[in-house]
DNA sequence: CTGAAAGCGCTTACAG
DNA sequence: CTGAAAGCGCTTACAG
C-alpha cells in the first residue's frame, strides 16, 4: 500500500482495481450496459458490494451531462400547502416511488415571482432531471418554460386549454362530481347547492361539470346562483355556506368542491341551527384525514392521492429514459360517512 | 467566434472570459472572497449578470468535495406524515428558509429500516451538506449515524436522554403543558385527565410534565389512572376517551397531547352525550389548520411550526459554515377558542 | 467486449 | 491580489 489512506468511501477506480478491470468497464457494468461479459459483470458488482460503492451523483451528473433529481413543485401560498392536506397526500406518493426507484425528491413552494425565477434559474442551470407540479393555476406559466428547457414536466390535474401541452395525472373530476350529485339526489334532496373551486382551476369545473349533468340527467337543473365559488379554504366554504343559505333557506343539499370547504359549510349550517344531513346533506371532496372526525362524519369524494403521486413520479422517470409519456386519470371513489 | 456554438447556459470560463481574468479569480469573487480587487469584483459580477451565470451545482459539489444540499427527512409512517400537518408546517418554514438562502431541498420520509439504509448511503455517499429529522423516537439511531459521518444534523424535538448529543430545536413543550392545564384551571375543572402522547417521545413526556406541575401547584394532583396514552393519532384520541369516560364519569376537563387526538375526544365526548366544554373542557396542542373548523372550535396551545423549521435550516446552514450551533427552544402560544 | 483518454465545470493549494 | 495547474469522480466517444 504506496497510496494514502482514503479518508472516506470508495471510488469507482477502487471498485475497479478491486475487480480487475478498466474504469470504464466499471463504470459501465454499473450503469446497466448489457456489453459486457458476464465474467466481467459479476466481478464489478462483487466488487461494489464488498467496498460498499455509493456512485458520487455530482461527479455523475457533471459526466454525463445529466441529472436525475426530480422536483416537487407546489404552485401555492406556503399557507395553502400547510392548511391542505392534499399536498401532502400527492409528496407521501411522489416521495415513495422516488425512493423505491432510489431517486431524490428536491421539494419546493414557488409561491412568488420571486421564487419563480429563481426555480427556473436553478432548473436552467441544468440541476433538474424532471418537476412535477402541484396546484397549477391558469396563470401559472413555469412549467411550460421548464418544458421549453428540455426538463420534463408532469403536472397533477388538467391544465387549462382545449388541447394541454403537458402530461397531466387527474382524478377524474368528473366522474367524482357526478357521485357526488348521486348520493345527494338517493339521499332525497330536490334543491342541492355546490361551493365550487376557484374558477382558474380545471378541477373546479370539472367537478361542476360532473356534478351539474348527473343532476340535470335527474330532471334536477342547477341555477346559476346555486353555484357560488370559495377558494378551497375552510373560511370561505363557510362563508359561501352561510351566504347560499340566507338567499335560499330552501336548499336541502350542498356539495363543495374540496373537504376543507365542506367543512367550512358544516360549520355555517351547525351555527344556522341546520341539522345536518336531515335538514341539509352534505359532500365533500378529497377525504381529508379529519373527515372521519368531522361532526357530523364527512361523506365525500375520495382523491387517490398517493397513486397520484407515485404516477407522477413514474411518469417523470420515463420521461427521463427517453420514453414516451401521456397523460393520466385516476378513479375516485364515493365514502359514504354520515353527513348525506 | 471561432469557438463552436454554445448548447446551453454559461460557465465560469465565459465569466471570466468576459471580466477579463482568470476562472481562479472569478470563482473567488462569486465565492464570496474579499482578496480580491474592487475592479476584478466589480468586472466579474457584472459579467456573471449579463451572462446569467448559474454555477452548476455538481461541478462545484465534486470540486469542493462537500454539498450544500440540506435534507428534510421525516422519521415515520408515510401515513403520519399525511395524516398530521405538523410535518408540513414545519417543512413550509424549512423549504422557505432554504429558499431565500438558495438551497434546495431535499425531502424525505424514511419509515422502514430499508429506507434507513438507504437514505444513510446516500448520505455516507457525500450528497448532503446536512439534515434535519423530524418526529424522532427512542428507538432511531439514523441522526447519530449521520453525525457520526460528519454531516451537519439537527432534530425536531429534544431527543430522549439526559444530555443530548445532537442540537435541537423545540416547542416549550413544558411551559405548553403548563398552559393547557392553566385553562382548564380557570374554567373551573377539578378532575381533570390527560390523553398523553406516545412514550417514547420527549415531547410527550415534557407536555405531562409541565401540565401535572400546574395542576399540583394548584392543588389538583393527577393520579395515574388520569393518565393513558394514545398514539397522535385522531383514533386513538377517541378509544382513550371513551375508556377515561367510562371509568371516571366524573372528568370535567382533558388535555390531548395534540390536536389529532384532541378532535377524537372531542367525536366520542359528542357520542357519549356530554357537552363540550360546559360538561366537559378540553384542550389540544398543535393548532392545526381545522382546530378552528371543530365542533366546538377548538382551545388548544399552538407550536410555532414554521418557525421551527426555519430555525433548523438556519441552524444547518451555519453548521455548514463551520459555525458552532446550539439548540433552540421556542415559546407556545395558547390559543383560546370554545372547547376550554 | 474492453481500455486509454478526454472532458464535464468547478475549487483550491501553490507560486508569484 | 492573481493565474496556471491539478484534481474532484464519473461518462463516453474512440480505437481496438
Amino acid at each position: 500500500m504506496v497510496r494514502p489512506a482514503r479518508t472516506h468511501a470508495a471510488t469507482l477506480d477502487d471498485v475497479a482495481a478491486r475487480a480487475g478491470v478498466s474504469r470504464a468497464t466499471a463504470s459501465r457494468v454499473l450503469a446497466g450496459s448489457s456489453k459486457v461479459s458476464e465474467r466481467a459483470q459479476q466481478a464489478v458488482r462483487d466488487a461494489a458490494t464488498e467496498l460498499s460503492y455509493v456512485a458520487r451523483q455530482a461527479a455523475r451528473e457533471l459526466a454525463g451531462g445529466r441529472s436525475d433529481a426530480i422536483a416537487f413543485v407546489v404552485s401555492e401560498t406556503r399557507e395553502r400547502f400547510f392548511a391542505d392536506p392534499f399536498f401532502a397526500g400527492v409528496l407521501r406518493g411522489a416521495q415513495a416511488a422516488a425512493s423505491d426507484h432510489r431517486r431524490q425528491l428536491m421539494f419546493a413552494i414557488v409561491s412568488t415571482d420571486d421564487d419563480r425565477a429563481r426555480f427556473e434559474e436553478y432548473a436552467a442551470g441544468g440541476h433538474l432531471g424532471g418537476a412535477m407540479f402541484l396546484s397549477v393555476h391558469a396563470n401559472e406559466h413555469l412549467p411550460g418554460r421548464l418544458e421549453r428547457l428540455g426538463i420534463p414536466v408532469v403536472l397533477a390535474g388538467r391544465p387549462p386549454g382545449r388541447r394541454p401541452a403537458l402530461p397531466f395525472v387527474s382524478p377524474d373530476n368528473v366522474a367524482g362530481g357526478r357521485s357526488a350529485a348521486h348520493v345527494l339526489i338517493e339521499r332525497g334532496c330536490r334543491h342541492v347547492a355546490t361551493i365550487a373551486g376557484p374558477p382558474d382551476m380545471t378541477a373546479s369545473g370539472d367537478r361542476l361539470l360532473g356534478f351539474r349533468a348527473e343532476l340535470a340527467e335527474h330532471g334536477l337543473p342547477l341555477s346559476d346562483e346555486l353555484v357560488v365559488a370559495g377558494d378551497f379554504s375552510p373560511d370561505s366554504g363557510y362563508e359561501v355556506a352561510r351566504g347560499l343559505l340566507a338567499r335560499d333557506p330552501g336548499i336541502d343539499g350542498i356539495f363543495a368542491a374540496n373537504d376543507l370547504m365542506a367543512l367550512g359549510a358544516l360549520r355555517a349550517l351547525r351555527e344556522a341551527g341546520r341539522s345536518v344531513p336531515d335538514d341539509v346533506a352534505v359532500v365533500g371532496f378529497d377525504d381529508v384525514p379529519l373527515a372521519a372526525q368531522a361532526h357530523p362524519p364527512l361523506t365525500t369524494v375520495r382523491q387517490p392521492l398517493e397513486a397520484m403521486g407515485r404516477q407522477m413520479t413514474r411518469m417523470l422517470l420515463d420521461a427521463l429514459d427517453g420514453l414516451p409519456v401521456t397523460s393520466v386519470t385516476l378513479a375516485t371513489e364515493l365514502v359514504v360517512r354520515d353527513s348525506a
